[in-house]
DNA sequence: CTCCTAAACTTGTATATACATCTTAACGCT
DNA sequence: AGCGTTAAGATGTATATACAAGTTTAGGAG
C-alpha cells in the first residue's frame, strides 16, 4: 500500500465493517478522532467517509456521527458492474464455465450499432455458459473491441476476462450501462441451456466503458428466470 | 436559490448537457475556468463534477478534462430509486393508477422480518394497479410504517406517495436495497394483473430508507414480464 | 425538580495552497 | 524534417482554516 491515503483508509474500515469490528448500528469514530489516529487531515477522512456512505458501509448523520449499517442483509456485492466471478462467489454450489465458442468476427449491423463501431472492426465474440448444478443456466454472449485487448485466448475466457484486462493489461474499467428485461427463449437459448420448461429468459444487456470513456465491451447475459437474482445498492445523490 | 453552491453549479451544468448546450464528446470548461466563471474555489466546482461524473454526465480525463457522456442513447434514469412516477414519464402510452386496497395493518411474521418490526407495528398496507394501454401490467404492494407517515390517504396513494413524502412531509430518501427475481404469479397477481399467458412476474423488492437510516417502506412491485425494464448507470467506484 | 440556555462536539460547506501526475503543445537541437 | 526536451495546462491528492448548522450534554435559573 502505498499512495493514495483515503482509499488505504477506506479499505481499512470497509473490512474492519465486514469483519464485525464495527457492528450495525454502532457510531464510529468521529473524523476528527480518525484523522488524529490515520495522522491525518480531516478532509482526507472525509473522502473515505464520503466513499464508505456510497458503497452502503455508513450513514452519515449531521451533528451525530456516521453509523454502521447492515451489510450483511442480503448479503448483496458492492452494487453494480456484477461480474460471473462474484456471483459466483455467493452461490456456493458447483459452477463451472464452458467456452462454446471463440472467434474473432466483423459485426453484423446490430452488434454495429450495440458497439457503435462499422463492418471493418475486429471485435472477439466469446460465447460462454455457466453450470450450477449440472445445469446450464446462464448463457454469456460477449463481444469485445479487438484493439483494446489484442491477445485474448479461449484459455483467458476460460478463467475471468475482468481479472486478465484489469491486472495484466492494466486497463481500468470507469462504468458500465445495464439493462434488464425479460424475452422469449431463442433457438440459441434452447440449445445452449437447460430451459427446464421456460419459455423466457432474463436478459442483462452491459455496455461496459473504460477509463477514457470509449465502449469497448458488449454482453448479452441470458439468464434462465429461476436463477436469476439481481441485488443493488442505491444513493439518492441529489436533489 | 440560496446555499450549497456546488448543488446550484451541478443542476446547471446537467441542465445544459441535457439541453445540448454542450454535445456529447465535447470537453466543458477546465476547472479553473469554471472556478472563475463562477466566482467560486476550484474545489466547490470539483465537487460539482464529482456529482456530475457520479450521475453518468461527465467522464473526467485526467490531464484532459471532462468530457460529456451521452446521456440519452438509453434513456436512462438518474440511476437507482425510480419511481412509478419517473417510469410513466418515459412510457408515453396512456397511463392509469388504480388503488385497489388502502389499510391499516398489523404486520405478519413475513411482513416483521421485511419491514424489521414487530406484530404491534402498525402499518399502512396500500395495493394499486398501473395500466398501460388499457391492460394491468404492474402490481405495487407498499407498506409503510406509519409512525412515520401518519396522515396518509386514499388520494395521495392515487397520486404519487414519494411526493408526498418529501415535498409535504419533508421527509428525505436517503438510500434503498433492491432485489429483483422472476417468481411464480400467485393467485393475488392473477386476480389483479392481465396475465395475458404468462405464468411468471418480475419481482422487485424495495427496501427504503429515511436520512437517520431508518427502514420506513418495504414495497414488493410486480411486473409482467414483457412491460417490465430496468436500466441502470453504474460507476466502479473503488479498486 | 423542571425547563431553558449555553457550551461542546458533530458533520457540512467554502476557500486557499502546495505538490504530484498526466496530456498536449511548443520549442530547439541535430 | 524529425526527434527529444521542456513548458504549460489539466486533473488528482493532501493539508489547513474558517464558519455554518445540527445534536447532545452540562449547568444554571426559577
Amino acid at each position: 500500500m502505498k499512495k493514495n491515503k483515503y482509499k488505504y483508509i477506506y479499505e481499512e474500515l470497509a473490512q474492519q465493517m465486514k469483519e464485525g469490528t464495527f457492528q450495525p448500528g454502532e457510531l464510529i469514530p468521529s473524523e476528527h478522532e480518525l484523522a488524529g489516529k490515520y495522522e491525518t487531515s480531516r478532509e482526507t477522512i472525509r473522502k473515505a467517509l464520503t466513499l464508505l456512505s456510497q458503497n452502503g458501509y455508513i450513514q452519515k448523520l449531521r451533528g451525530k456521527g456516521s453509523v454502521v449499517l447492515d451489510t450483511n442483509r442480503a448479503s448483496f456485492p458492492i452494487s453494480g458492474l456484477v461480474s460471473f466471478k462474484e456471483l459466483a462467489d455467493q452461490m456456493s454450489g458447483t459452477v463451472h464455465t464452458t467456452v462454446e465458442e471463440f472467434s474473432t468476427i466483423h459485426p453484423e449491423p446490430y452488434l454495429q450499432h450495440q458497439l457503435q463501431c462499422n463492418a471493418k472492426t475486429e471485435v472477439w465474440k466469446v460465447i460462454r455458459t455457466r453450470t450450477f448444478d449440472g445445469e446450464r443456466v446462464i448463457l454469456d454472449k460477449d463481444y469485445l473491441l479487438k484493439k483494446h485487448i489484442p491477445a485474448l485466448t479461449k484459455d483467458i475466457c476460460g478463467q475471468s476476462i475482468y481479472a486478465y484486462i484489469e491486472q495484466e493489461l492494466g486497463l481500468t474499467i470507469s462504468f458500465a450501462k445495464k439493462e434488464i428485461t425479460v424475452e422469449p427463449c431463442t433457438q440459441e437459448d434452447m440449445s445452449f441451456l437447460d430451459a427446464n420448461g421456460f419459455s423466457h429468459v432474463v436478459v442483462v444487456r452491459n455496455y461496459v466503458y473504460l477509463e477514457d470513456a470509449s465502449l469497448f465491451q458488449y454482453t448479452e447475459s441470458r439468464h434462465r428466470p429461476d436463477k436469476f437474482r439481481f441485488v443493488d445498492f442505491a444513493r439518492r445523490h441529489i436533489k
